[in-house]
DNA sequence: CATATTTTGAGAGTAGACTCTCATTTGAGA
DNA sequence: TCTCAAATGAGAGTCTACTCTCAAAATATG
């Protein structure tokens, strides 16, 4: 009856961190494809079996959930705000919850995602359901039904608008991301006019 | 001297087209995964090395070049018009250019590459280049820089409106894709209002 | 300490994409 | 028809993600 886990939850905890560190180190290193799972059991000092033990596929090694905060960020809103707007402040909103680790953590996981093409091929599938995802919730914010044309060109252009400054940005690492990302939805809100 | 080719050349063309049209057939029927090599090797009566002969990766198969022919119709087209209206221009210009058979050939191959994870992942080095080369062509039509973050933007939406449709047309396969994203990017172009 | 449960390592095994080799066939050209 | 080069078939072989099994080790529990 104890809160806190006990040894053995705290163990698996730290044996499947330990796993996808190093293996996020060694796609980094020498590629995706180029990195077998023996290779970062061996890194990880596992058995190859204990790594699909933690992970059921290799490509589950990448795969992570920052997208949640940001849905629910977006659905603490008003409806008042229109799509545009309420993604621009539900995107600060998640960032600006996360602490300063957290967020060096997962910009160099965007960073290697975008890097490496096998990467950013293996987390596709996540990154299509979350956009589907915002989607519906867009729809629901404003009444409507999910597959509305409008609302679907909305949300693909944002998305648009946000992976081209996502690519933009793994160019020169050196830009304020989100502080460009708050620009680029403006301009996206006063319907992409060249000054 | 014959410009014809000869016999030798013309047996290959079609062996090579047997093999693809094979295997578009069984990925249809049975799923991209589910069919192997061999079975395709099988269908279109050839040996499974032979299929390996023309197509390097059985990803390969389905992966085609369709960009060239719009980007060749955008750059045709006078700079005077708006880069969104310029696009939607060039994509119908792209589309009527095609023979009926080539349409719905494309259409297929278009309807696998979304469905299938791994083909959309296989083909996303190549979709990465496309965007880049319409940002830069849409730069050198307003006399701006590729990297401008306006154009870049602009590319983006372009591209993502592009994409959310591809994906909504996957899951209804009887709208008319070319007439439906001709009316978003006219939505886009109006700076995508809810009406 | 003793027993029960969970986790792990070791390793054998499967499937399927892809490679290589070599003998055979087939079309090209004189 | 004869010779040469190119294409093919047959099949053995590799590589790696992923599965399964079972016994040993670690941990929980009384």
């Amino acid at each position: 009856m104890n809160d806190r886990p006990g040894l053995r939850e705290r163990k698996k905890a730290k044996t499947r961190a330990s796993i996808q560190k190093e293996a996020l180190r060694l796609f980094r290193e020498q590629g995706y494809a180029a990195t077998t799972v023996e290779q970062i059991a061996e890194a990880a000092e596992v058995a190859p079996s204990t790594v699909f033990r933690y992970f059921a596929t290799k490509e589950d090694l990448v795969l992570v959930d920052q997208f949640p905060p940001f849905i629910e960020a977006l659905r603490a809103l008003p409806p008042e705000l229109g799509p545009v707007s309420a993604v621009r402040r539900a995107l600060r909103a998640a960032v600006e919850a996360q602490t300063p680790e957290e967020r060096a953590d997962s910009l160099e996981r965007e960073r290697l995602m975008a890097t490496v093409p096998e990467l950013w091929a293996a987390s596709l599938k996540g990154v299509t359901g979350e956009i589907r995802t915002l989607q519906e919730t867009l729809a629901a914010r404003e009444g409507r039904e999910p597959d509305d044309p409008e609302i679907r060109n909305i949300t693909g252009a944002i998305a648009g608008v946000l992976v081209a400054l996502w690519f933009a940005w793994v160019r020169d690492p050196g830009m304020d991301a989100l502080a460009e990302a708050d620009q680029a939805l403006a301009h996206l809100e006063a319907g992409l006019p060249l000054t």
